[in-house]
DNA sequence: CCTATGCTTTCCACTATGGAAAGTAACGAT
DNA sequence: ATCGTTACTTTCCATAGTGGAAAGCATAGG
């Protein structure tokens, strides 16, 4: 009812998406860093949301490194555009 | 970190902040129905966030009804400013 | 192969959220 | 005065979400 995306709302999600919003892709380890959650946060939210086909991850290997990259995927980048137009319907209402 | 607030985030208490941001009170009947919730759910997040000290509510009658009138104190509407801004920050970087 | 690393999964605990239903209190009627 | 109704409030319960620790797994590099 209100357009709220229960998979995007919780702060964590929230964060994580955001952050990804503004790349094509990021790395596991800055993310967690970023997000200053643990590992398997991050794998469980990171799971959840290429499980409801927002984020795509793909493995591979940087600087002799085994490294995640996860980004939006299309699916993902709207349900966040529509998200954040539901939260701004309730924000800008302030003042 | 995000500086989020975790007694305004979730959807129901958002939504009742927000909608409380912009009148100076509301009756209880009046935000059920505009959230759309029970009246045990309504009244929970009443008292968790008059505890919190960002609601008070007052009774007395009303078209001979007994009214419940429910509004932001001055701590509480600071608490949405900030909210809000935090809120900001995170969507306003997508795109 | 073997080890170390980089996630992933399991386990557990705790909190949040919601509705139904029982409880309470006070207005208005009689 | 008391009684019924109404307007919440509280209790009970079920479910889901969130988080970390620790065990598990897979693979690049040695």
């Amino acid at each position: 009812m209100t357009g709220l995306d229960p998979l995007i709302h919780a702060p964590t999600r929230l964060q994580l998406v955001t952050t990804l919003s503004a790349v094509s892709e990021a790395e596991f380890a800055t993310l967690r860093t970023a997000l200053d959650v643990s590992d398997s946060v991050l794998s469980k939210h990171v799971s959840a949301l290429v499980e409801a086909g927002y984020l795509h991850s793909r493995k591979g290997v940087h600087a002799g490194r085994r490294t995640t990259w996860v980004g939006l995927t299309p699916v993902g980048r709207k349900a966040l555009h529509e998200h954040v137009a539901a939260v701004r319907r309730l924000i800008d209402a302030v003042e």
